[in-house]
RNA sequence: AGGGGCGUGGCGCAGUCCGGUUAGCGCACUUGGUUUGGGACCAAGGGGUCGUAGGUUCGAAUCCUAUCGCCCCUACCA
């Protein structure tokens, strides 16, 4: 299976396809813009999905499941809303199909025109208020903090696996509050736990912040975003959290009974991250022999590939090792395939991005070792068979660190401040990345850069040091440097 | 929306200009054997309505007409 990939350094995006296809996480599907995501690329997914889970549930979230559909009138309510997902909403005209009266095939009945139509869901705002106004009478039915785990549709222009897809599959949280205080804290709370899930488990640093007016959630009154730096020195947005005052529940007319018996509109937030974490994941840390995966996020975390002699016996310590490890909680595969060489498995591990790999053959046996080799530095070592299990484990704790370690240096090697225009340009067409630069706070500003530059405004970072100074566009006062750089 | 390109086994392609045996090649796949410490080799096999529909012709992957789909560049975009 020749496997070869295009170099980062040839064609970046030509080369994350590869690795796409190459690594087996998805495939192109009938469906313009739709992927299937195969077997390996879900279990990634599934492994954010629990660990994502874990920390919904330890801060008080529960989950539950809201329609696919969503009936037109409801998108129409919340009018930034609207206008925010009009351009890219799939709809449900018909009910039924019939037999093409003119031959083969099946037509759409014409007679099964949908009396209202129906919206594919980009999102769920507008059915979940409507159903929480049902749910909410009083200050003892908050706060409500529901999460879902859906698929979601906007139809797209322009797809890549995993970053743009027409169809993607998401959680999206919708929490309602008695107060403002308490609903931008719980926007804040999620905002941390992105970043806390980005950089630990992911091994993915983040720079959060807030989206300015013009790149804000359509329908919020504040969006907090986490942007991560790509190899290329693009951004990518990578989760958001956001606080939407009382614009749903006005729009939906949900109100509670305070303690004082006074009605008032309830608070809101909602907040998600989709399948897009997988791309981050892969524009991270992959190279040119394949996909590199942190071992928090690794469906496979240790391969054992036997190097056959004929006459030897490996088999059971290969399942010996095996089984030593999964006791201390690994993931581990052992490849007993005979069609294929030990070279080639080499090869093809090191493609799905598995952590570390454990080679042992008849020389082996005989000085009681195993060859390790670690998929982040390719270093290989001889590693003593006894206590081979704590060794491990503690590598690919080393493994997750170093790949976080790793992913930060590149992030501020690839950071640059400019204070004059002429700075941001040229830093951005030599160098590219994230620029820091003094901006006024206005749309006019902000767009103005955007259409000179394509960098976005990617946020407002909340943490770190804040001075004033003028902004690099209009000369205008800043109160603190924001984030630029070109994005996905 | 404007411009360009492509539809031939699972994938990548040749053949089309200039119609003519049984539509070919590489990879992948199946079986057997020799191999196995960085992408093995030999042998034998299986698999194709040439995007679709019509037309010209003794004969069409090839020529003509229509139609469908996809990709790329430009433009647009939470």
């Amino acid at each position: 299976m020749a496997k070869e990939i295009t170099d980062r350094s040839e064609d970046y995006s030509q080369w994350y396809l590869d690795i796409v296809k190459k690594a087996g996480l998805a495939d192109n599907s009938a469906v313009r813009g739709c992927m299937v995501i195969k077997p390996y690329g879900f279990a990634i997914w599934e492994k954010m999905q629990r660990q994502l889970d874990d920390m919904f549930k330890a801060t008080g979230h529960v989950n539950a499941y809201f329609p696919l559909l969503i009936p037109k009138s409801f998108l129409s309510k919340e009018a930034e809303h609207v206008e925010g997902f009009a351009k890219e909403c799939a709809v449900v005209t018909h009910h039924r199909l019939m037999d093409d009266p003119d031959g083969s095939g099946v037509i759409v009945d014409p007679s099964a025109k949908l009396e209202e139509e129906l919206i594919i869901r980009p999102t769920s705002e507008t059915i979940i208020w409507n159903t929480y106004r049902d749910w909410i009478q009083s200050y003892r039915d908050l706060p409500l903090l529901i999460n879902q785990w859906a698929n979601v549709m906007r139809w797209e222009m322009r797809t890549r696996p995993f970053l743009r897809t027409a169809e993607f599959l998401w959680q999206e949280g919708h929490t309602a509050h008695s107060t403002k205080k308490e609903a931008i804290e719980e926007s804040r709370l999620i905002h941390d736990l992105y970043a806390d899930f980005a950089e630990n488990h992911m091994a993915m640093p983040v720079i959060k912040g807030a989206k300015s007016a013009n790149e804000r959630f359509a329908g919020a009154v504040d969006t907090y975003t986490i942007e991560a730096m790509m190899q290329d020195g693009k951004a990518l947005q990578a989760g958001t959290s956001h606080f939407l005052g009382q614009n749903f529940a006005k729009a939906f007319d949900v109100k509670f009974l305070n303690e004082g018996n006074k009605e008032e509109f309830v608070w809101a937030t909602s907040w998600g991250v989709s399948t897009r974490l997988i791309g981050g994941l892969i524009m991270t840390h992959s190279d040119d022999e394949g996909l590199v995966l942190p071992p928090k996020l690794a469906p496979i975390q240790v391969v054992i590939i036997p190097i056959p002699k004929p006459n030897s016996v490996l088999k059971e310590e290969c399942n010996k090792i095996k089984q030593e490890l999964e006791e201390l909680g690994l993931s581990v595969k052992v490849d007993f395939d005979k069609k294929k060489r030990p070279g080639f498995k080499f090869a093809e591990y090191e493609m799905l991005g598995v952590p570390v790999r454990i080679g042992l053959g008849a020389r082996d046996l005989e000085n009681n070792q195993v060859e390790v080799a670690r998929r982040d530095t390719k270093e290989k070592s001889n590693y003593n068979r006894e206590g081979l299990g704590q060794q491990i484990k503690q590598l690919l704790e080393e493994i997750q660190d170093n790949l976080l370690r790793r992913a930060k240096a590149f992030r501020s090697d690839n950071t640059h401040e400019a204070t004059t225009m002429e700075e941001f340009e040229e830093i951005l067409d030599q160098k590219g990345g994230f620029i820091m630069a003094h901006w006024d706070g206005t749309t006019a500003s902000e767009l103005a850069i955007k259409e000179k530059t394509k960098a976005t405004l990617r946020c407002i970072p909340i943490e770190g040091e804040k001075s004033e100074g003028k902004c690099i566009y209009s000369g205008e006062k800043s109160l603190q440097k924001v984030l630029f750089a070109r994005a996905y």
